[in-house]
Formats: C-alpha cells, structure tokens, sequence
DNA sequence: ATAGGGTTAG
C-alpha cells in the first residue's frame, strides 16, 4: 500500500511540474527513509513558494492539476502521512491558491480515516496535533477539512473509544479537538465522557474533559459529587484536587461539593480539613461552604455550635438555613433546651425583620421535641407555624404523627392524619410508615393492615372521597392521591404487626418482592424474631441461613435477635453457638448482645456455662464495655449462690473442666486462677476488683473448696482473702470499702462463717488478729475519718478458720452427698 | 447550589 503511494505520488509529481529532486526527495522520504525529517516550515523555508508546483503554471490554469495533487494530499492524510499532506497543502497556499478552492477539492472522508487511524495507533497527540497546528498556520482551521461524512466517522470513533471505555484516547483526543474549534456535543454526548471517566475511576481525566466546557465549575462539582456517591472518597478528592488547577480564586462551589461528599462518605474530619485548608489561603469561604460543613458535622454540636460563632467574624451572617442546621445538630444530640434557645433567638429576630423562619425550621423543631417524646411542644410549634403563615408540607405532618407515636397517642396520631388530608397534604410512603408504626407501636395491628389495604385499594392516583378517614370523624368531597408506593420500611413495619403469626409476616414477605422490593436486614430480622416468637427456634436459626444464602448479610442486630429467641427458650447451647458464629464473621457484639447472651445461662446451670458466662463478660470487657454489675450480680445470685446454697444442683467434676480464660480483666484472671488452683494454703487475693466481682471471687473459691470437700479432701488451713491496701485520707476510695463489707457480710452474715482480721498496724508493723466486730468497727471508723484516739488499723487481710468452714460444709455438703 | 420525616435486637 505504502509502496503504491511512493509511486502514485512520485509518477504524477514529475510530469505536473517538474519539482526540484530535492522536493521529490522529501515527498517521498518517508517511505524511504528512517532519518529524521526536518519540518516544513514555510517561514524558515522561503524557497518552498519557488518549489511550488502551481508557481510554474501562473495564473493557476490548471485547475486538473490542483485536483490532482489534493486527491494525492488526501490519499497522503488517508495513510496518516500527515507531513506530506501539509507539504502539499504549504505548496497550494503558496501558490496562492484560495484555501477553499483546495478544501472543495479534498476528500475529507480521506482526511478523517487518517485522522482515525492514527488515533487507533494511539499516535494521538503527536500527529494530529502537528497535523492541525501545520493547517493552521497555513490559514485554514482544522475543523474545515472535515465535512458531514468525515465528521461522521469521527463521531464512530468517538462512539468506539467510548465502547472499549479508552479513557486516555478518547479525553486526549477531545481535548485536541476543543482546542481547534470543534464541537465536542457534536462528537460524543459530554455526559458519556464524565459517566465513563467516573466508571474507570480516572477522576483526573473526568475534569480534563470537564474543563473544556464553558461550564466547567458546574460540571467538576457533578463529578466530585459523582464519586462522593460512590463512596469513593480518594478519587472525589483527587477530582476536586484536578478542579482547582487552573484557577486563581477559589471555587466555592467546589469546596461545597468536596465537603458533601465528605458528609456522603462519613468523612467528618476531612470536611473540616478542607475547610481550614480554604481558611488558611485567606480566602472567605461563603454561605453555601459554611451551612454545608455545618451539616455534615451536624453529628458534632459542639463543632458546629463553634462554626456557628465563627460566622460573623468571618463577615458571613448565619441565613435561616444555617439556624436550621443548628437545630438539626442539637436535634441530633438531643439537647432539647439549646434547640429551644434558639428557636426563641431567631423567632426575636423575624420579629425584627431579620430572618424568616421557613418549613424547615418548623418541622426541626418538631422532631426535637417528636424525639423527646414531648408532643405538646411539638404541637405548638405548629400553631407557631400556621399563625406565621407558613403552610406544613408532608415532612411537617410526619414529624408531627411521630410525635405523638413517641409518646404513645395512636389515636392523636390518627386525628393528624386526618388534619393532615383536610387541610389538602398529600401523604407520601414515609407518611403512611408514620402512620402504620403508630398502629404497630399501639398493637393495634388490625388497624395497621386496615390503613395498608386502604392505601392499597385506593392504588394509584386515584382518588378518594372520604373513605381515607381513620378516625371517626366524616369528611366529604375529599380528593387526596395516594400513590401506592410502599417502601421496604412500609413492609418491615407490617411485618412487626403480625405478631407471632410467621405465615403472615413471611407472606408479606414475599409480597414485598413481588412489589419490587427487597427484603433487608430489618425485614429479616423481623421474621426471625417473629418465628422464635412463635416457639419456632429451629426455624429462626434456619431462617438466620437462608438470610446469608440469599445474599443479606446478618448484623449485629440480626444475630443478637437470634440469640434473644434462643435465650428466651432455653437454648443456651444454640445462644453461644450463635454468639460464636458473631465472631466467625466478625461481627461485632454490642452492649445489647452482651446483655442478651449473659442471660443466656439457666439458674444454677452448670460450671460450663457459668464458664462460658465468664468468657462473654471477658470479651465484653475486652471490647470496651464497662463491666455490668448487674448481669455479674445475676451470676452471683443466679450460680454462685446457688454452688453453695442449693440441694438440687449438679456437683460432677467441678473442678475438672476449668474454661481457659486469657488473662485480660483482673477480674476473670482471678476467678480463674482460684478455679485452678488446687485446694491447698488457699489464699484469695481480692486487689483491684469491684465488690460484685470480689464477691464472686470468694464464693468461686469457696466452691472450689467444697468441691474439693465433697471428693474427699478436705481443708487444712484457714482461708486467707487479701483486701489490698486502705486510703487513710479523706478521699475513700468506696468501691475499696464496699469489698470489705460486701465481704465481710458474705462470708459472716450470709454464711455464717468466722472471719478474723490480720490486720498490719502501719506505725509499729505489727500484724494484730481483731475479732470481726472490731474489723467492722475499725472498718466504719476509717470512712469516717479517724478519731484521733484510736488509729484505724489497716486492714490488709481477712482469714476465714478451716473450723467454721468444715462446720459449713458439712451443714450444706451433707445434703446432697 | 444549601437543610428535614419512616422500620429491627436488651
């Protein structure tokens, strides 16, 4: 092919106008030659004109021959020979041949193949750009020698590039091509370019593209926000990085966007680095900037309350919506007061005309109060509403039925609704969710499917006359559109009002699919709660699998609902096994899981699963949750006591399998060292622990010792229990005190065993044995700061006489022997 | 160009 052009061009030169062999030469050096070319330059060239062929045949007469030489240019530009072609356009405009004379001629379809062809060899930037600035400085813009077929296969090339997702090739080629006055719209749908950019994650070249538009500004934030909706933080920043490259001022917009898309992304603090990198360039940020970093701190009150002062030194006077936000934020922290505060300070200021209070305003207010469950408050500030003239939207109704649905007024919630439809509202879906979670909540679950199927009936956009009503009261020529469009929420909440009745719920379930919808974790929860309701546990458990298998993953909340119906059947094995399963997955228990497992054990259970009890407060402990005294109690109460006191419990192996706790809490290390322990110079060292987990240690170790007792060895020496160290100052350290009492009371009042005192006086170190009346006594007297007669005794240590405990041993032992 | 409402476990 190549070759075939070397001739072409060669045999139809010649006879034209005999050029000079060194034009002949350099026409056709590419062919023959692998040196570097020296570039036609008309200005550094002057003799190009005196080699020009048309020169010869002045006044240009033949106009076959200029023909000729362009279907050679085109044929040149066709196999991407762009310096030849531009050598033969140089010749024709230095021959003074009309521009548009030569682009009549030239087969632009020729052009534009080569142009494609060398975009396809990804030769883009190097040739075509020489190619375009070569005919632009001959006079001609490039876009000329295109024409509507040539552009069309332009187009195709686009479309391609934009196919195979050739991000690179495609913004490169665009950006060529804006530069030389093409219409990029008329090659390829902009939004296509910035929808593929964002698919390949290549945020950079997304607002390279972008910046060739005269909205530019506009389009980077739609694409910074693009990724914020992504969740793809990195390549939102980068974008908005790329966006400010070429500007001088600060695009506030932008910074709006990027710290949206913080607020998208969960990224709090990156919004609020953004926002001071925007302060220490000395720039003010606007409204926009400011109430949106508001917003999605609006978590953080003391921040945004901060931001919120900050406004007018920075000359940016808070607008409504900043007050709003304001609200939203102590809303969000559930400081009703502040909120109320303010609510007084900007009602002053529209009073004086500097603030209008607007819907958003109203319905902030009234879902403070909704969440506080104060629903009088939340009603005057719709009287507040309507006397200023501002009309409630749906938003304002729902916040307004929630309220009452808080604070248990089903049918107060009702008569808003029907308030709500007289005064012309439209109910949305998240209304009527309002309006059924009333019902649930209520246990009017009757009344729940009555509204549902009403709402249902009523179906799309039809209208209704009166029927809606749900309360008593009659209304007519009532025309309200409802839409039947319930959500997942809509289904989830029915499925709460069937009770225990699991058929129902699972066939609202299927209902809901058949809607469109998809079950979420809430629905599946749901009907695992509502099968272990009915006694199905088995099938909970079950359900919990199909669950996983149908692609939702079970939180915590799904899992802790498990282990609830497993506890509330006394299935403690299914309970722990379900918790370890948590761990498999890594789901992390939280506060109410814990609290559900630790009922998990049955009183007086086995040591197992007080073990198993053990290692749930363990790894509560070891997530960061503080110790429950109560659900300890309940273990004291539930199981300890119950190792000493009872006649029916199982007394195998006590002692034999001992769960292998990891040394974390002080606590647990105790309770398991005295457990493994052999029976031997049993010294009980209670140092560092609360009264509940100290009382558990000792009656951990008095069991170990009657266990011991009951396989036939018995106890040789009194039991020594250490205390630790007691403050003298002031300042009693009252959990300290409290394990000494709680001690002393256990072991003297409840078992009726005899304590001694070896207490180490601190002044002259001598150990002194007291009667427990004077431990007791001394005990009081340094919680009540010393008398000056009589020094208190530091206590250091307790002793519990082997008789006293043989004595109680056999007393309880014997029984169940 | 800004902001708001509904559902699950102890």
């Amino acid at each position: 092919m190549r070759d075939a052009l070397t001739v072409l061009v060669s045999a139809t030169i010649i006879p034209l106008s005999a050029p000079t062999p060194r034009r002949h030469r350099r026409l056709t050096s590419s062919t023959t030659t692998t040196k570097p070319r020296p570039k036609p330059n008309p200005k550094t060239n002057p003799q190009v004109s005196t080699y020009s062929p048309f020169l010869t045949s002045s006044p240009w007469d033949n106009r076959q021959s200029l023909k000729y030489y362009t279907e050679v240019a085109s044929k040149l530009a066709e196999n991407g020979r762009f310096e030849d072609f531009l050598m033969i356009l140089e010749s024709v405009v230095a021959s003074e041949v009309k521009p548009s004379e030569f682009l009549d001629l030239l087969n632009a379809k020729n052009v534009a193949s080569g142009i494609v062809r060398v975009i396809g060899e990804s030769k883009l930037t190097s040739d075509v750009e020489m190619l375009f600035n070569g005919v632009r400085k001959l006079g001609i813009e490039p876009v000329q020698l295109f024409d509507g077929v040539s552009m069309e296969l332009l187009r195709g090339e686009c479309s391609r590039l934009l196919k195979c997702g050739e991000v690179e090739q495609l913004v490169s080629l665009m950006e060529i091509l804006s530069g030389f006055q093409f219409q990029i719209k008329e090659l390829v749908e902009p939004s296509d370019v910035i929808n593929l950019c964002i698919s390949k994650r290549d945020p950079t070249a997304a607002i390279r593209f972008a910046q060739k538009f005269p909205h530019a500004e506009m389009l980077s934030c739609s694409i910074i926000l693009d990724f914020g909706k992504r969740r793809d933080m990195l390549s939102a920043v980068t974008a908005f990085e790329a966006s400010k490259q070429n500007t001088s001022s600060p695009n506030m917009h932008a910074y709006r966007t990027i710290i949206d898309v913080c607020g998208l992304c969960g990224d709090h603090l990156k919004s609020r680095i953004i926002y001071e990198g925007l302060l220490a360039g000395n720039f003010i940020p606007n409204i926009y900037v400011i109430n949106s970093l508001m917003n999605v701190n609006s978590h953080d009150l003391t921040y945004t309350l901060d931001i919120y002062k900050k406004m007018e030194k920075l000359g940016v006077p808070a607008d409504i919506t900043s007050h709003n936000i304001l609200l939203k934020s102590c809303c969000l922290a559930g400081n009703v007061g502040l909120a109320q505060d303010i609510y007084s300070q900007i009602r002053k200021l529209e009073s004086e005309g500097a603030l209008k209070l607007d819907v958003f305003t109203y319905s902030t207010m009234i879902k403070v109060f909704a969440d506080a469950k104060k629903w009088r408050l939340a009603l005057e500030i719709k009287e507040d509403m309507v006397s200023s003239g501002v009309i409630p939207n749906t938003v304002t109704w729902s916040s307004l039925i929630s309220a009452c649905t808080n604070a248990g007024l089903t049918d107060q919630a009702m008569r808003l609704f029907d308030e709500m439809l007289q005064a012309g509202g439209q109910p949305n879906s998240q209304c009527f969710n309002t309006l059924l979670h009333a019902c649930v909540e209520s246990c009017q679950f009757d009344r729940a499917f009555r509204i549902f199927q009403c709402w249902k009936e009523k179906g799309f956009q039809q209208t209704i006359t009166g029927q809606m009503r749900v309360t008593s009261r009659p209304y007519s020529l009532m025309t309200v559109r409802l839409p039947f469009r319930p959500t997942a929420t809509t289904y989830n909440i029915l499925m709460k009002a069937c009770g225990t009745d699991y058929y129902r719920a699972k066939a609202l379930m299927d209902e809901m699919k058949t809607m469109g919808l998809s079950p979420n974790q809430i629905s599946w929860s749901t009907l695992i709660d509502i099968c272990g309701g009915s006694g199905n546990v088995v099938g909970a458990i079950q359900i919990l699998r199909s669950m996983r298998e149908s692609g939702i993953q079970p939180d915590v909340i799904t899992y802790t609902t498990a282990i609830k119906i497993c506890v509330e059947h006394k299935k403690p094995k299914l309970a722990f096994m379900l918790f370890g399963e948590m761990q498999k997955y890594q789901i992390k228990p939280n506060l109410v899981t814990y609290n559900t497992i630790l009922r998990a054990r049955n009183r007086y259970g086995s040591l197992q699963e007080v073990q198993q009890c053990l290692a749930v407060y363990q790894h509560m402990r070891k997530a960061g949750y503080k110790p429950n005294d109560y659900y300890l109690k309940q273990l004291v109460e539930e199981w300890c006591e119950g190792v000493i006191q009872s006649e029916h419990q199982d007394k195998s192996q006590f002692a034999s399998r001992l769960v292998e706790f990891e040394p974390q809490s002080l606590f647990l290390e105790k309770v398991t060292k005295h457990l493994q322990d052999s029976a031997e110079s049993l010294s009980v060292d209670l140092r560092g622990l609360t009264k509940v987990e100290a009382r558990i240690v000792v009656l951990a170790v008095l069991g170990m010792i009657k266990e011991n007792f009951i396989a036939g060895n018995s106890i040789k020496d009194d039991v020594s229990i250490v205390l630790g160290e007691q403050q003298l100052s002031s300042h009693v350290d009252m959990d300290a005190s409290g394990v000494n009492e709680a001690v002393i009371k256990l072991l003297h009042h409840d078992l009726g065993l005899h304590v001694y005192a070896a207490g180490r006086d601190k002044r002259n170190g001598i150990i002194s044995s007291l009667k427990l009346e004077e431990v007791i006594e001394r005990s009081d007297s340094q919680q009540t700061s010393a008398s000056p007669t009589r020094r208190p005794v530091v206590l250091q240590r307790l002793k519990v006489t082997k008789e006293s405990l043989h004595r109680w041993l056999r007393r309880t032992g014997s029984s169940t022997r």
